[in-house]
This record gives structure tokens, sequence and C-alpha cells, in this order.
DNA sequence: ATGAAAGCGCTAACAT
DNA sequence: ATGTTAGCGCTTTCAT
């Protein structure tokens, strides 16, 4: 890299001293200085390539334009990138750029990314989950700081996460709607159990009780959180004798969907037909593609990205003092829900 | 953000310049300053929570200790997202903060970044392709900047992509092994075709060739990079007579393999018993949660990633001259190869 | 309407 | 062995 023109070169070319060009240059011009004189200024920066150094710029403004996005995790769950996509298009949208920094949750990497950043005198901070969980929010972040698909444990940081329980509500309601009444909820068996996991279970039994009906423990089951944990959890629900069989399937994930979708298949239950399933997360790669495509609740990743950057950097209000964000997780419909079957039939025979 | 200290602060404190704060606190004090006035330095930096002002730093000693990551595309290919991470990991090995800026593939953000990032006089530029492709290097790129799986259109770019070629043949080497003759290739019918596509095809050309086996072109099908046009063209693969159908599939990638699995299921062929099928990318969340797993050619993404920053920071030598880097692409093997069936038998009947 | 000069917080010659 | 000084490249009073 030859030597960069500096704001002196500039100056010298246009015959005006440093801080015109400064003015010129960053529209401070207003009223003081001639449209001439302007032109000649743009004129000579164009010319010699002028473009301002960002660093002696923010030493001596004490401002970035840059923010630190610390997410603890980043290849886990390859959905959540749509996050970090989204801050980055609302941060661009602001002028500002982003120091990325992914710390695989350990504590000591994210006090040092914290710092790290502070040092580079960033604009602000924001901490974003992988997954929504409660989140012991990193030492020395500055208050001000926004947590991403997170819940803080201390007041000062606003905050968004999916509305889970909403969410889980319009999933359960679809099928309420189609006309089941046997549904089961294929939960993950974690320890310890995720936010998401009560939340939906919530929703679900919020969605039964109103639509009268009385929910069946033995529909609650678990399985481990992907697809083969699920599909033996599925499994055994399909088991279950004709009356007490479920007609629907609510899954934890997208992930546990598609391993309902192999129980059904070793049981010789077509989807919708024979057995109807609801996924969460509409997670790219998956839900689309199964066959037949996953109706599925979306997690509203790329929405909760651009709400943080935009409370950060001041372009959204932030919600009342304690107040976490509650983002709306929209329903996608595919084609993996239908009427329950006419009667509790014996397992199907294939279609040939 | 309440007044941070200053190397004046920390100089006061201890009672000596701030200089000799400078020098102690780099480890530049080595036989010149005394140890107890080292340690006294230190005590007092400690004591009032100082850490230098990187930009400060930065101007002074015109070095950032920051590099910038364009990357093409994010979310389309969540698994790329293991390339972002190396580059992160790499780079924090090497106490630098990576920018990272999305452009869509743009050009004009594209530019964009580039000036913004040469701006922040970040010390190296990596720009990241989400797929292996030919590259139109953005204008402004310093010379020296490194190209991710991409192969850059001018000299002067150390560049690493993956060995698609190599990886097709140990693919297809994996099913000669396993006594497959009649092995198929079922590309992605994409237009322009992505370098991958012919590379892999040359990689299943050599194979056979090598293995005596006659390249039966009806075994080379192509469709749609979705799991329906994959299945599409797996069915018509599967719908040849006994003699001429394919008793292994070998896949453009995952998603596809996920249509050849549909493809199979329809025509009640067991995998891997009736079928054989390889992937390519070993994408999380598909490839080890079909039934049965998939094996697969695993993407060195990660590899890549890792190769990008340190040949940018200098830890690693550049491929001599316009070289390109041809990084290994390993099979996983999973469950989806088996021999042969014994004998081209009528579609078979599912276990019960 | 424009320029001179100070200074952001640090580092690196150069003195002492 | 340590301190003084002069900037890094900009922005911003304050003078003129």
């Amino acid at each position: 890299m030859t030597k960069r023109a500096g704001i002196r070169d500039v100056a010298r070319e246009a015959g005006v001293s440093p801080a015109t060009v400064s003015l010129v240059l960053n529209d401070r011009a207003a009223t003081r200085i001639p449209a001439s004189t302007q032109e000649r200024v743009r004129r000579a920066a164009a010319d010699i390539g002028y473009s301002p150094n960002s660093v002696a710029r923010s030493l001596r403004t004490r401002t970035t334009r840059t923010i630190g996005l610390i997410s603890d995790e980043i290849a886990t769950t390859p959905y959540a990138v749509r996050m970090i996509e989204a801050v980055q298009d609302g941060a661009r949208a602001h002028g500002h750029l982003v120091f990325l920094v992914s710390t695989a949750a350990e504590r000591s990497l994210e006090r040092d990314a914290v710092a790290a950043l502070r040092d580079q005198q960033v604009d602000g901070l924001i901490y974003a989950c992988m997954w929504h969980r409660d989140v012991e929010v990193p030492q020395g972040m500055p208050p001000g700081s926004v947590v991403l698909d997170g819940r803080p444990d201390r007041a000062g940081y606003p905050a968004v996460v999916p509305d889970d329980r909403r969410g889980a509500e319009v999933a359960v309601q679809a099928l309420v709607d189609a006309g089941h009444r046997r549904i089961a909820y294929v939960d993950i068996d974690e320890d310890p159990s995720p936010l998401a996991s009560g939340l939906r279970h919530e929703g679900y039994l919020a969605v039964l009780a109103a639509a009268g009906i009385d929910p069946d423990p033995a529909l609650h089951v678990k399985g481990s959180a992907d697809a083969v944990g699920a599909r033996d959890a599925a499994g055994r629900l399909l088991e279950l004798p004709p009356g007490r069989r479920p007609t629907a399937l609510f899954c934890f994930n997208d992930r546990m969907a598609m391993g309902a979708y192999s129980a059904a298949r070793r049981h010789g239950l077509e989807i919708p037909t024979d057995l109807s399933v609801v996924g969460y997360d509409d997670q790219q790669l998956i839900a689309a593609e199964l066959d037949p495509p996953l109706t599925t609740v979306a997690l509203p990743h790329y929405d909760m990205g651009r709400w943080a950057v935009e409370v950060l950097l001041g372009s959204r209000e932030a919600p009342p003092d304690q107040g976490v964000m509650l983002m709306p997780c929209p329903l996608i419909t595919r084609e993996s829900v239908g009427p329950p079957p006419a009667e509790q039939k014996e397992p199907g025979r294939r279609r040939t």
C-alpha cells in the first residue's frame, strides 16, 4: 500500500487550509464557505483519491462508528446467522461497522472480548445468544449494551427474545383448527430445560384449555434434541393404542420434526393424511426440504437482530425499564398439517 | 461510561513518566527499567483499571490489529459460517479483531466495504465466498488480501478452495470399493454451472476410468439444487430397467442426497441395502440426521478459514505466485453405503 | 470566509 | 534508567 493521501494533501491541492477541507468534507460548511471553494475542495479530494483516516477521526471525535457483536456460539445453530446478518444490515444503515467476536460462551473469552472491544472504543455492544436463554451479562459490559435472544440477569440492558409462548399457541391452534383433539407435544429432553421448552409447553396447554381439550400427560413426551431422539419419542407415541394415539404432533423444533417424520414412515403413516406435524424454528434447509414440506413456526432472528442494533444506535425506543421485548414468531404454513384421519385406523399402507 | 483512565493517570499514580508506562506495559522494558519500577507501574495500572486506548495506539503505530472479512453472502449457506468462525479463531490467536461485513455479492456494497475497511486502517482483508467460484476481486482490495473459497481473477491474491475433484474421487472410490459398478452422478442443474459441479464430475469420471468402468451417460443426471429437484432426478434413475439402474448414487450435495432418500423411499428402496448414497458438504443438521445417516464428503470450511487468516497475517506461507491452495475434502463415513444388492431385484418391501 | 493552533491518547526518538 | 518532546491525522475552537 502506497502512502495514503492526507487532509493536508487535499488542502494544499485546493489551496486552502486543512480546517476548511474538514469542514467541507463533513458537510459542516453550511453558510460559511462559498460554493466555489467547496467545489474546489471536493474536486481536489476526488482527484487525489482522498478518504479520511477513520482512526485519526475517531481519536479526535471520541466516536468510532463501530459496534461490537459478541456471540456466544456461531456454528452450532447455523440458522441464527440471520441475526448476525440483521445486525450487519442495521449497522450499515447507520453507517457503522461491526466487530464480530464469538466466544464459545466461555466466560474468560467473553471478558476479554468485552475489554478488547472497549479498548477499540466501540460505540456500543450487543451480546447475542444463539438460543433463547438466561444470560449472565459479562463483566464490563457497559450499560446500554443490548442482549439479543437472551434474558439479562441485570437491569440496564435492553433485550429481545422470541415470543415462544405465543408461537406455540399459534402452532397448536393451527392443529386445533384443522380438527385435531389428540395433539402431542414432542418436547426436548435437556438439562437444564431450555426456556423455550417450558414456554412452548405453556402455549400448548393454553390452547388446549381454550379449546376445551383435556391435556393427556401421556402425550407430552421428551426426546434428545436430534432426529434419532425425536424419532424414538414420536415412535412411542405412535405405538399407543388407537384411541389414545395422537393424530398430530407439535415438535419442539424442526430437527425433531424430522425425527417424527422418520417415526411416521416406520409406522407406515403418511403425512399429513394419517398424521399431522408442526415444527418450530423454520430452519433453512430442513423445514422446506422435508417431504412433505413442514409447517412450522419461524424464529424471528432477523427481526430480533435488527431490533437490537436499532435500539443500540438509538433509532428505536428501548422497552421501558426491565422489560424484555417479545418478538412475534409467525406460523409458516406448508404441507404437513391436514385434518385428522376419519377414524383411528390400522397403520396405513404406503401408496404405490 | 465514566471517563477512562489514561496513560498519564497511570504515570502519575506510579510516579513515573507516560513513556515509562508505555515501555513497561508493552514489554519493551527489557533491560532498561528495573523490576521494581515495572512492578510499581503494573500495580498502578491494575489499581486504576487502566487499559490502553487502541485507537490512539493505532494512530501512532500505524497498525490496528484488526482485519476485515468481507463475505459475499452469509445466510444462504449456513454451514459456511464455519469459515467465519475459523477466521475469528485465527485472528484471535494473532491478537487481532475482525470486522465482518456481508455484501450480498453486490459490487457497489463490496467497493464501499473495501473503502470503509481501508479507512479503518485494517491490517488485512479477506474476501470470502460462500461457495467455490470464480471471483472478480473488488476494486481497491490491497494486494496481499486473501480470497477464501474462491478463485481470484487477478494475480497477487493468495487463495484457497476445496479440492472438489479429489473429494469426488474419494467419494466415488468408496462406492467402487463397496463393489458398485453402476454409479450415478446426481449433478446440480444450474446456470452457470458451479465450478464444483464440473470438478466433481471429473473426479467421478477419473475413478470410474481407473476402475475400468465404462461411464454410462444415462447415469449422469441433473436436477435443481433443492430436495425436490434431486428427488425427481434420482427418481428417473430408479425407474431405469433393472440392468441399467444404478446401485449407487453420488450426489452433488447433501441437500440433493436428501432428495435421493425421498426418491428411494418412494420406490420402496432401502438405504443402504437396496441403494447406496453418498453426498457432499457434510452439512450440519442434514447429513448426520438423515435416516440412515449419510456418508458424505466434508467441505473443509474451517481449515480454509484458518488458512486464510494465517496466510494473511503471515504465520503461514502463501502458495507460490498464482497458485491456489487446494484444501482436502475428507470422506465422512456414516451408514448410507453398503454393497450392491446381490442381484437386480424388484422394488423391495419395507421392513415391518 | 478562512486559517492557526491545540489536542484526542498514545509511542518512539532523542536527551539526560 | 528514565523523562521530554514530537508527532500519528484528524476536528474544532478561536482569531482574524
